[in-house]
DNA sequence: TGGCCGGATGTTTTT
DNA sequence: CATCCGGCCA
């Protein structure tokens, strides 16, 4: 039996029962909840742990993980508030935090690092982000001849999707093609032939990409002795947003846990909205019957987070989904006002209405960061952050853009990488090419000159420098200076900058701005221990946004939220704005092909109205603007209102127009003209 | 090597 | 449209 807890008490009675599912128990059953959006999820996962830790569970011994970065962090965050709020003076227990925190793919990264000489991996590998993926298969698809054919081959992004669906989803290359690229399926051998190279590249380079650490986690979970050992480090796997993982890390669950002891999944499948990336709402769906006896099921149905005029034109919009499998989200909160549809004119307006209503909002109490903007596509909120920025309002993007992406950053992790593991082609050519002189040829003349030893940099030392290079010189002794470490982390990154520097100002028109990024990068470098976690951890974490990351000064101002939907997932704020709620933008024109699609694009605007806690305004710009060219060469287009709000679910809505149709001149209530001129003009032709 | 030109192409959401 | 890719030339 488990222990009395008094703070058990403020949780409804399915709450509670997840909570208590199996604690003190010998074994503890598998578990899937399901709750839906504002049910009060996180909290209760939160509260799970702490009553697990608070029960002799150790807390080294559990594992939490979600897919997404975001939600990663605001679950760790929320599970030690509350457990130390709960815990009180045995907060102790969890003074460490919880070491076993984030999503499938750092875990996933840390698990086979410790694991690497097991399974034939050098510990030193890094990790591609999607560029670099990318990178290397324009480099695979070149070296086959692929890029020169008859009749245009995929683009290498292209590549990689149909691969990473492949790897993600675990199904034939012949299957993907058919369901998913069919206008790439007369490459069908072309495209194994290529992601064999690709493979084989990869391991040469001693790289994983972004699916090699779900694929290798879970192939290492199929060799039994490693299954056990990996999955005996865990006394309790907790996963959140189940319903937005694919059928490798549905594997990879299984294999920790195969009889699925000590394993809690949570999730929604109204809000499954990754689908893209091969995420399958099976995985919850099918979770309990898994196992024998199939696991518990509780539903979380009672939502504490919004008023029941937006709740229910939530409830409206899902409504109309094709099929469903959980039932209606109800609430004992105030009706409060209908959530409004507003109709503006065009995307400039859009933004002007919200930049009013948001400081309406503040000048009654409510800050910028309880209120949020959120959009289907990143680029959809350029004319909104024009406005914010023209009328000096702070805010912070979530979603889109990443720090990451910049040429200059990417330049200066290229040459750490390379450090880190020599054999990282990709890192080493961009690094090479920095230097005036050195092109394509010549680095791929040093780079298969090292390659072939067992020490690539000291080769590098020896080798004759590529006829033309400019100051070969330097970079060898740059390099080798970071190889030997004797600056010591973080210090040694002042090194790196300073062998970049020049080519930045050399390469770049702005270098003067571009060098301030590369002084927050040493800043966040300085947050990590070691070049190796610095690097793993910043391609798979890196800061949302560029205005986020130095964290310093935005600490204690208070700014705006603008967000991806996707970005926005399990978050909440009083105050909520959608923008562009048109067809075409929502759902997007481009995922319109299948009604599988088209039910993702509801569930988004499901994901994005249940965010609202009492204000929510959907805007309905009429025309808006359509980046590159559609056939005409139109530029801006006409939209209708979002086909999700289809006119029966109007009641449920509050419809306005803005500006005000009484502030502009219009031609209903116009007066006779004091004068007639005009009547004199026409008498002139009589 | 590196710059320039012409043509094709696709265009979202995240790890 | 804007980017990216491949090809051509100095």
């Amino acid at each position: 039996m488990s222990l009395p807890a008094p703070y058990l008490d403020a949780l409804n009675p399915e709450q509670r029962c997840a909570v208590e599912h199996g604690v003190g128990a010998a074994a503890c059953p598998p578990l899937l909840v399901i709750a839906g959006a504002g049910s009060g999820k996180t909290n209760t996962l939160a509260h799970r742990v702490a009553h697990l830790v608070l029960n002799g569970a150790d807390p080294y011994r559990i594992l939490l993980m979600t897919f997404s970065r975001r939600a990663a962090n605001e679950m760790t965050q929320r599970v030690e508030r509350i457990a130390r709020k709960v815990m009180g003076d045995r907060a102790g227990a969890l003074t460490g935090g919880l070491n076993w925190a984030g999503t499938f793919h750092g875990i996933g990264a840390r698990l086979m690092r410790e694991h690497a000489e097991r399974i034939g991996l050098d510990p030193a590998f890094t990790i591609h982000d999607r560029e670099d993926s990318a990178d290397l298969m324009n480099l695979v698809r070149h070296d086959l001849g692929f890029s020169k054919t008859e009749s245009r081959f995929p683009t290498k992004g292209t590549c990689l999707s149909i691969y990473s669906r492949c790897v993600n989803a675990g199904q034939a290359l012949d299957q993907v093609l058919g369901a998913n690229y069919p206008w790439c399926a007369g490459w069908a051998s072309e495209l194994k032939q290529l992601f064999a190279a690709y493979v084989d590249a990869k391991q040469r380079h001693n790289v994983l990409d972004y699916d090699d650490l779900l694929l290798y986690w879970a192939q290492t979970m199929s060799e039994p002795d490693l299954a056990e050992e990996i999955g005996g480090r865990f006394d309790h796997v907790l996963v959140d947003e189940y319903q937005d993982t694919n059928a490798l890390q549905a594997q990879v669950l299984l294999g920790l846990k195969p009889d699925g002891h000590g394993l809690t999944v949570v999730g929604d499948d109204a809000q499954a909205i990754y689908s893209f990336r091969a995420a399958t709402v099976r995985n919850i769906l099918d979770f309990p019957k898994a196992f024998s006896p199939p696991a518990r099921l509780i539903t979380l149905d009672r939502n504490y987070r919004s008023t029941q005029a937006i709740l229910g034109a939530a409830n409206a919009v899902i409504d109309l989904a094709r099929e469903r499998f959980t039932k209606n989200l109800w609430t004992d909160r105030a009706a409060g006002s209908p959530p409004q549809l507003v109709g503006v004119r065009d995307e400039a307006d859009q933004a002007r209405y919200i930049v009013e209503r948001v400081l309406e909002h503040r000048e009654s109490g409510i800050t910028l960061k309880q209120q949020a903007v959120l959009f289907r596509t990143s680029s959809h909120s350029a004319p909104l952050e024009l406005e914010l920025t023209r009328r000096n309002i702070p805010f912070v993007k979530f979603g889109g853009l990443k720090f990451l992406d910049a040429a200059h950053v990417k330049d200066m992790l290229a040459l750490l990488r390379f450090v880190q593991n020599p054999r990282d082609r990709v890192a080493g050519f961009r690094v090479l090419l920095l230097m005036q002189g050195v092109g394509p040829a010549s680095a791929q003349k040093v780079l298969d000159a090292i390659g072939s030893t067992a020490d690539p940099l000291a080769a590098l030392a020896d080798l004759p420098p590529p006829p033309r290079a400019g100051d070969w010189r330097s970079f060898v002794d740059a390099v080798g200076e970071l190889r030997s470490g004797a600056a010591g982390w973080p210090m040694e990154i002042e090194r790196a900058v300073a062998w970049y520097a020049p080519h930045l100002d050399r390469i770049h028109e702005d270098a003067e701005t571009r060098r301030a990024d590369l002084v927050q990068l040493a800043q966040i470098a300085s947050g990590y221990p070691s070049r190796e976690r610095f690097l793993t951890e910043l391609t798979l974490d890196p800061p949302d946004a560029t205005s986020d990351q130095a964290g310093v000064p935005m600490l204690d101002e208070d700014y705006l939220i603008l967000s991806t939907i996707h970005s926005a997932k399990g978050q909440e704020w009083k105050s909520v704005f959608v923008l562009n709620v048109v067809d075409g933008c929502m759902p997007s024109d481009l995922g319109t092909g299948t009604s599988a699609e088209i039910e993702e694009e509801r569930r988004l605007l499901y994901v994005a109205m249940t965010r609202a806690k009492d204000d929510l305004h959907l805007v309905v710009p009429q025309r808006f603007f359509t980046h590159g060219q559609n056939a005409m060469g139109d530029r801006h287009v006409y939209a209708s209102r979002s086909r999700f709000i289809p006119d029966r679910l109007l009641s449920a809505f509050e419809r306005v127009s803005w500006p005000k149709a009484s502030a502009t001149p219009g031609y209903p209530t116009r007066k006779a003209p004091p004068v007639d001129i005009g009547a004199r003009m026409r008498r002139m032709w009589q």
